[in-house]
DNA sequence: TAGATTGTTAATCGATTAACAATC
DNA sequence: TAGATTGTTAATCGATTAACAATC
């Protein structure tokens, strides 16, 4: 399979526009669109179409030259690639505010990462449901990892404690974490993290914001 | 002040890595230090110096050849440069789970962003407190707004609805959108937008996943 | 002075876009 | 056939990295 090791190489870039594929034709099959040209796709996420098929052409082979794509097709490869073809168990660490707003947002089950575990340490929360799983304490984590075959965790615990929840995650096999505490995880070879640093993403707007309003008091004061 | 234009057209790139220069430097500040270099600084946020200065020399000056930087003045000339200088009023469209865990989500204040609107149409929701802040009617969006002078909005509403609410924040004054519903919003020219995905997120992590799944499977068929 | 450092430009690298043959 | 489409390679563009003079 020389082919599955070639199809991990693909740039980040690429990586992160699979999803909105997937979403975008997901949508169109909804409404019973069953063809769809690069062009018409590419169109509609704000792309170049040579760009899309520049991106499929990493994996290959989802037409043939002359024919456009068909969603029914499409669909099932992107989530074979995306590696959500299976329902992939995740749990979530902290079952804080945030870690609450992720339990119940029903779309992560719907996109194919069903929640098997949520998991605190404060005994207040500890039994509370959420959409039908109880919070659990801690001392379980490992077990329930291993019985529910969870591969994903999501971590909402207070940075202080992420990298020594993040060394028990990747002890019990988790091989991919969520990171939302705005930490740099060391985890070991084999296992993939995604930071999501929300504060990251207000600032980075507060910029373009500060800079629409220069250009405005420039316009003023050239007037 | 040409300067101002010049130091808005900026790659995205580099303003994203803004926040993590200086949310380091805040941490380098808060233990006493007082001289950094670039190669200091770029080596705890694992990137190369001439990057790091590469970033810098779009706003220019914050140091002169052979004087490493003083983190006392480089904190608040990065403040000026991301907009937080002043603290930024920020509203929270949607009081949902989501809406709830960033409303309570005290870094919000510490970095620069103090929540002053929280508002849902949901009678259930409204007048509940969060933080010291009432759930408003969102009949009183625009009120609020100009009253308190807010400038972004968090907008956690339903996706059905983000693009009328969107239309009512930028018809109030609005100029930065900070965006979790998965939906790509028509602002007019004069309006930031940034979209947080978080299911762009997890579904990348997950393709990583897959791939180490693969190779670990490669590695063992290989024995 | 010698070693270290910044600001700044040039070289390299990688991602995006264009072009086009093959195909329907 | 004519027009539209994909897969694929080449050209372009932009971001990262290296190099180095000026300075401390």
């Amino acid at each position: 399979m020389v082919k599955n090791r070639k199809s991990c190489e693909v740039p980040d870039a690429t990586i992160h526009r699979l999803p909105l594929y997937l979403e975008k034709l997901k949508l169109l099959q909804a409404i019973g669109v069953e063809d769809v040209s690069s062009r018409q796709l590419a169109e509609s996420l704000d792309i170049k179409a040579s760009q899309l098929r520049h991106d499929f052409h990493y994996f290959g082979g989802f037409s043939r030259p002359g024919r456009p794509y068909q969603v029914a097709k499409l669909v099932p490869a992107l989530e074979q690639i995306i590696g959500i073809a299976e329902p992939v168990p995740t749990a979530i660490i902290g079952a804080g505010h945030l870690g609450q707003a992720l339990a119940n947002y029903q779309n992560l089950d719907v996109q194919g990462f069903p929640v098997r575990g949520i998991f605190d340490t404060n005994p207040k929360l500890i039994g509370l449901e959420m959409r039908g799983q109880p919070v659990r304490d801690m001392d379980e984590l490992e077990k329930v990892i291993k019985e529910e075959k969870i591969r994903i965790a999501i971590l909402t615990v207070p940075s202080t404690q992420a990298q020594v929840v993040a060394n028990r995650l990747v002890e019990a096999g988790i091989i991919g974490i969520f990171n939302f505490a705005p930490t740099d995880l060391k985890v070991p070879e084999g296992v993939a993290v995604r930071n999501e640093r929300l504060a990251v993403g207000i600032m980075s707007l507060s910029f373009k914001v500060k800079c629409i309003l220069q250009s405005q008091d420039e316009d003023i004061t050239e007037v």
